[in-house]
DNA sequence: GCACGAAATGTAATAGATTACATCATTTGC
DNA sequence: GCAAATGATGTAATCTATTACATTTCGTGC
């Protein structure tokens, strides 16, 4: 037993922060024994093991992780960098992934980027920096720096909410250009020929980029468009939604079929219809994405696209935790996400509406 | 110089993590130098200052937080212990949380706990393992274990959500019976004489169970009453919010108005009675409580108390910043949530409606 | 040109746990 | 009953950055 160690301690701290040293002195035992009694507990004695408990419960022990990180090098923090919290979908995400770390025995740093990619490196920087073993991302746009920050820092990673076969990068998630070519071709198929987006602001967010793609892809597959005029972006709020539906009812050629960003976009253009009068689905198809609770009660019931949020998150953080703990894992991950359709999407109108 | 360290490593370690030893042998300086580059620059002359950063940059150096955080007894982290972030109310007082924190430099590890006080606990203690230097809850009903835990590891706290002037423990939000007596007078004052709640599951939950005694008490107080059958207790989601007012209306005799305990409640009764045919407000009342974008939105639009969520964030990190530094700081701060009156409130029916 | 104080830098102890290796105790096999 | 194997525990080096204290450098005043 470290006997000078403890002979010291023991006369000259007089109320510092109670530590393995403590507890050994208390229990008769070496810090090496306690410290198994922690880390691998069957390797002690049941005798001792239990001494060393009481010892820990009559001194209140909390291990120190700084300590423990230091030398172990592992800290058990996970981080994740997310646009905001404020919007249903990525909380859910971020809910998804903490309690699953929280099986795999690990916490969650959360820091957001207000959609900055600039803020988004920063706060990276600042999560590497605290220790985290690896970090969740959303979408695959990211600045060339904070790619190299994380290879440098070897810090695991994973791009969520996007993903590309062809991607160099880990990502779970799902092709969002896709999922709208899908709610286009559905649409199509009603007989819909004019188009509107309404969307959240594509700069720097690579998902709403994506999905306005996919359905100008689309469109111009057909042999038909989607001009800039019919794209309303602005930050997505139910306001903006509200707007969108009238900007785009003012067309010199307003669309039969308008197809929103995200749910809430969806819904304000909704309720923006309800409340001009204007007949969903039938002089007007509306479609969302994200499928919030809110869009199955909405009336009529909005078809919008399922994401699998939650799910994302649970994958994300099997993902990261296999990844440290050395197994080998697969690359990425495609999780299908679903259209929904409900009642705001119907036979395109008669002609010249 | 600690020269015979910085041999060894030389030497020795072939592709080991960059370390501080690593940038003082390359700068030509001691550790003690480049450590006074990271945390106290001006102490450092600017030639000696750019060697440093510059061979901080060539090597990819990355401090390591554990190593600092056992040497300093500052890990930079604070914690937040919450029931859920899917309710946009929380998702915002922990983002206001997180922003304010970052500019004081701190970090924020989230942990949920499901409404479960017991899990609320353990979140908590896994949380100062982790070292946080301050922890944020919600509400002030915890475990005796908790504010005991929290007390003999020394780690300052806050409940947010929650306001008393008798509180024992510091807490920065409102006075959630207050608030719901509030609505109930302003009801009153409509000439409600038959009130009905609905409200999120009240168990473990002091705020949800503040409420309705909020509505009870001066209803009492009033020579009426709120009888327990009158009260539809579910976890909040449209859905039990449309239940809820199809229970309500199936009442010997149904309410004219109706308290709802959330916004995600009180836009469930209002769908469904807008489903039904019951005219809002003219032959029930209906008032949520939080305020959320879409209460303003709905058709009519909601009455409801608005919540300072992202204020309360905000506060909170202040608060723990301040106290974490030492400086003296009020108790608990009182910040008045507000009753908006919208339109689905109005004058109670006429008799036997 | 020298003494003195201030500024800049260096030396080395230190924080609290983990863990390779050493030691001691106990069991197993014959 | 003894050697060898196995199990339980102890010793002490180690992880990396911070910081009290020591030393060196520099500028100022006379």
């Amino acid at each position: 037993m470290a006997a000078t160690a403890m002979r010291k301690r023991l006369q000259t701290k007089p109320q510092a922060q109670v530590s393995l040293l403590d507890v050994a002195a208390r229990a008769g035992c070496s810090t090496a024994s306690v410290s198994r009694v922690l880390n691998r507990p069957d390797l002690v004695k049941v005798e001792l093991r239990t001494r060393v408990q009481a010892a820990m419960r009559d001194l209140g022990y909390v291990p120190n992780s700084a300590a423990r990180a230091l030398r172990s090098r592992r800290t058990h923090i996970m981080g994740i960098v997310i646009p905001t919290l404020n919007y249903a979908i990525y909380a859910r995400l971020a809910e998804g992934l903490q309690q699953r770390l929280l099986h795999h025995g690990y916490s969650l740093l959360v820091a957001t980027s207000e959609y900055d990619l600039v803020a988004e490196e920063e706060r990276a920087r600042v999560l590497i920096e605290r220790g985290v073993e690896g970090l969740v991302l959303i979408g695959d746009t990211h600045r060339p720096d904070l790619y190299q920050l994380l290879e440098s820092s070897g810090t695991p990673y994973v791009n969520t909410y996007v993903y590309r076969s062809d991607e160099a990068h880990p990502c779970i998630g799902f092709d969002n250009r896709r999922a709208t070519a899908e709610v286009t071709e559905f649409l199509l198929g009603l007989g819909h020929r004019t188009f509107g987006a309404i969307s959240a602001i594509t700069f720097g967010n690579d998902r709403a980029a994506e999905r306005v793609a996919g359905v100008r892809t689309t469109l111009e597959r057909h042999g038909l468009a989607l001009p800039a005029e019919a794209v309303y972006e602005r930050p997505y709020s139910i306001a903006s939604g509200r707007e969108g539906f009238r900007y785009l009812r003012a067309l010199r050629k307003p669309p039969t079929a308008i197809i929103c960003g995200n749910d809430v976009l969806a819904i304000g253009a909704l309720m923006e219809a309800r409340a001009l009068g204007v007949g969903v689905p039938e002089q007007v198809s509306i479609v969302g994405f994200d499928n919030l609770e809110l869009a199955a009660n909405m009336d009529p019931p909005l078809t919008t696209v399922d994401v699998p949020a939650t799910e994302m998150g649970e994958r994300a953080a099997d993902f990261l935790a296999a990844r440290v703990s050395g197994q080998s894992v697969l690359r990425s991950l495609y999780i299908e996400p679903t259209l929904i359709a409900r009642r705001t999407s119907g036979r395109a109108p008669a002609r010249g509406q």
